[in-house]
DNA sequence: GCCAACGTTGGC
DNA sequence: GCCAACGTTGGC
C-alpha cells in the first residue's frame, strides 16, 4: 500500500491551513473544485491516508503552509447541488453529480511558508507540476522525491 | 488592480 | 469541429 502525495490550493482570506486546524475534528471536506482534472484525481486517484501540501494561492507570499492527510475518499460535493452555495452547478445532478471531493486532516503547519519563490530556487522541484509555466491546477499531484525534499526545507525552517 | 495563461461555452 | 468570446486563476 503505497501513500501518493498531492498538493491542494486554497485561498487563505477563503479557508486557510489555520482555519483547518480550527475546524471540527480537524477535518474539512474540499469542496468548490470546478476543474475536470483536478475533479479526476479527486474521484480516482486520492486515496486514504495520502498526503497532501497545504498551499495558499493569492497570498503574501503564496506557497505551502503545511501539511494535511486523506481521511475520505472521493465522493460526491453535494455544494454543486445546493442552488444557494456559490459553487453551484445546474449541470450537476444526484444522479450524476459530475463534482467530487474528499476530506482531508490538518496534520502539521510548518513554521513559515515556504514560498513560492523559495520552492523556484531549487532545481530538484524543476519538474514540480506547481512550478511549470501556466500552471494553475488545484489539486495537483506531487513526486515523492519532490516530496520529501520539501520536507527536508521544512525542517530547516 | 493588472493581466497572461488557461478552460469553457456556444454560434456557426 | 472550429474558434472567438468570455470567465477564472493566481502571480505580481
Amino acid at each position: 500500500m503505497t501513500v501518493n502525495y498531492w498538493l491542494f490550493k486554497s485561498e487563505p482570506s477563503v479557508f486557510s491551513i489555520d482555519d483547518l486546524a480550527s475546524s471540527p475534528n480537524q477535518t474539512t471536506h474540499w469542496d468548490g473544485v470546478r476543474n475536470y482534472q483536478a475533479r479526476n484525481y479527486l474521484r480516482d486517484s486520492i486515496k486514504l491516508n495520502d498526503m497532501v501540501f497545504f498551499y495558499h494561492s493569492n497570498s503574501d507570499p503564496s506557497g505551502i503552509a503545511g501539511i494535511a492527510y486523506v481521511t475520505k475518499i472521493g465522493y460526491p460535493d453535494f455544494t454543486a447541488l445546493d442552488v444557494n452555495n456559490h459553487h453551484h452547478d445546474p449541470k450537476s445532478t444526484v444522479d450524476n453529480p459530475i463534482w467530487y471531493m474528499v476530506d482531508v486532516k490538518f496534520k502539521e503547519k510548518f513554521k513559515s511558508i515556504i514560498s513560492l519563490q523559495t520552492l523556484k530556487n531549487y532545481p530538484e522541484l524543476e519538474n514540480m507540476v506547481l512550478l511549470q509555466k501556466g500552471s494553475r491546477l488545484s489539486i495537483q499531484p506531487v513526486a515523492k522525491q519532490e516530496w520529501d525534499f520539501i520536507l527536508k526545507i521544512a525542517k530547516k525552517l
